[in-house]
DNA sequence: AAGGCAGTTCCAAATTTCGGAACCTTGTCC
DNA sequence: GGACAAGGTTCCGAAATTTGGAACTGCCTT
C-alpha cells in the first residue's frame, strides 16, 4: 500500500457528516496502527491537505484543497451551458435546480440554483448520495449498460429510503422505465415530501455525463404544476442535447440491442 | 522523497492562471523523468485527487478536491463572524470586501464580498498572490516577528509592482508602519487603479490569523472617502477583536520588546 | 496519583519508488 | 502511406521509504 494510497483513505474519510476529524476517529476508521497515523496525519497537515484547529485538535480538510477545489470544473463548458438554462427553469418555475455528476454509484452535487420557493437547500455542492435514489442519479445510471451498473452498485444492495428501489431487479425495472420514457422522476426518496425530475445530458464532444434535476416540495405543488415542470425539463433537455451534440439517440438504439 | 511529496508537488502547479496542465506541462514544471510522471498522473487520477479531460487529454483537480474543498469552509468560527461584519462595511460604503489567509509569504482569498460599485472583481475564492503586495496581506505579516517574515520571505526577494515594496528592508520599514499606525494601505499594486485598506484578525482562542481588507477604485475615491473607509475598518477591527479575544496588545508589547 | 488522549521516536524488516530505455497507440502532417 | 510527435505504458534492479510494535512524552481530567 503507497503513502498516497493510504493518504486517500485518510482524506475519504471526511464527508458532510464528519468535517472534522480526531487522531482516534482516524484510527479507527482506517484501521492503521498509532505510528503510522501521526506520520501520516503530519505529512497530510505539513502539505496544506489537512490542517488541525489549534484548540481542539482536530483534523479537517486543508487550504490546499480549497484552493484545487475551486479550480475543479471551473470553466467547464457543459456545466457552465447546462447551468445558464437551468436558472431560467428555476427563475420561471421558482423552484431549486441541482446538476451533479456520477461518482460509481454515488452522485456529488456539483451546482445548485435556489428556486424562489421556501424550499430549506440541504444538499450543498460537495455533498454525496446514493444516485440510486435521486431522479438525476437514475437519469444517468439509465444511460449506462447494465453490465456497467451491476459493477457500480456494492456487493450488498445498500439500504435505501422506502420509495427507492429496494434491489437491483427493481432498480432495472425503474432504469428501463427511464429508458423508454425519457422521463426519471423522485418522491419522498432522500427527503421526506421532497419530490424531483431529472434527466442526464452527456457532451458527444468530450462524452462527459452530468445529471440536471428540478426539485421542489411534493405537498405544495399539485399534478398540473409538476406536469409543467416535466415539459419544462423536456424542452431543456432538446436545447440542451442540440446544443452539447448529445449521442442520445445512438446510445439509446445500442442499449436497447444489446450491443457493447 | 515521499510518493506523497511527489503527490503534492503536482498538485501544486495547478493555479487559477493554469487550471489544468497536459502530461508535458507537469513534466516541465515537475522536472520529474516521465515514467515518474505518468506513475503519479496515473494514481492521482486513479484516487480522485485530479481527474483527465477524455478531449483534450489534460489533467485538472478532481472530483475528490471539490468535495474536501466544500468541506473546509466548516472551519467557520472566526471567518463567518469576520465576513458578517464585513458584509456590513460593504453595504454601507459600497465598496469590494476581501478575507484572505496567510500561507509562507503568500496569500489566498477565502471570502469576497462584492460591492455596489462597479468594481471588476479580480480576486475570487482561491486566488494566490503575494502577500507583500497587498494591504491585508501585510497587516498579517506585520503580526509576526521579524524572524518569522525572513523566514517565509524567498532568498530571492520576489518581483513585485511598482508601489510595493522592493526589498525586505522596504518591506520591514513599511511593516513597522502598520506596526506604529495599525493602518495598512495600498494603492496600484497588484492591480493598476485599485487601492485598499486592510488589517488582521488572530483568535484568542485558536490562534488562527485572517486579513481583512476593503478595496475600491482610486480614481473614483475622494480622500474625504477613503479616510471614511480607514474609520468603517477601524470599527470593525475594534468589534471584532473584542468579540475573537485578540491578543494584539499583547503581541505588539512582545514583539515591540523583542521578546519571543 | 492514575489514566486517557494525542502524539513522537526508534529500529530492522518489508515494501515502494526511482529513472533510463524500449515499446505502444493516436492523431497529424506531408 | 510513412514519418513524426505527443502522451503514455512497461520493465527492471538499485535505492529509498514505509511499516508497525514498543517505549516514552506532555497535557488534561478525574
Amino acid at each position: 500500500m503507497s503513502a498516497l494510497t493510504n493518504a486517500i483513505e485518510i482524506l475519504r474519510c471526511f464527508s458532510s457528516a464528519r468535517p472534522d476529524l480526531s487522531f482516534a476517529d482516524v484510527m479507527a476508521l482506517t484501521g492503521k496502527p498509532k505510528s503510522s497515523t501521526s506520520r501520516l496525519l503530519r505529512s497530510l497537515r505539513d502539505c496544506g491537505l489537512l490542517e488541525q484547529d489549534p484548540h481542539t485538535r482536530r483534523y479537517r480538510p486543508g487550504l490546499l484543497t480549497f484552493e484545487l477545489g475551486r479550480l475543479h470544473r471551473a470553466h467547464d463548458d457543459l456545466i457552465s451551458m447546462a447551468e445558464r438554462e437551468l436558472r431560467e427553469v428555476c427563475a420561471r418555475t421558482g423552484h431549486t435546480g441541482y446538476i451533479a455528476v456520477l461518482d460509481g454509484y454515488e452522485q456529488v452535487v456539483l451546482r445548485i440554483v435556489p428556486g424562489s420557493n421556501p424550499l430549506r437547500v440541504v444538499n450543498p455542492p460537495g455533498q454525496r448520495t446514493p444516485a440510486l435514489a435521486t431522479s438525476n442519479g437514475r437519469a444517468m445510471l439509465a444511460r449506462l449498460s447494465d453490465d456497467d451498473i451491476r459493477a457500480r452498485v456494492p456487493a450488498t444492495y445498500p439500504k435505501l429510503p422506502r420509495n427507492s428501489p429496494q434491489n437491483f431487479k427493481q432498480l432495472i425495472t425503474r432504469l428501463d422505465e427511464i429508458r423508454r420514457t425519457g422521463v426519471s422522476e423522485a418522491a419522498d426518496e432522500s427527503i421526506e415530501g421532497v419530490g424531483s425530475q431529472g434527466f442526464a445530458l452527456k457532451s458527444g464532444e468530450t462524452g462527459e455525463m452530468i445529471g440536471i434535476a428540478v426539485s421542489y416540495s411534493v405537498q405544495a405543488t399539485t399534478a398540473a404544476e409538476r406536469a409543467n415542470v416535466r415539459r419544462e425539463l423536456a424542452a431543456m433537455a432538446a436545447k440542451l442535447r442540440r446544443l452539447t451534440g448529445d449521442p442520445l439517440d445512438q446510445d439509446t438504439a445500442r442499449i436497447q440491442t444489446g450491443t457493447r
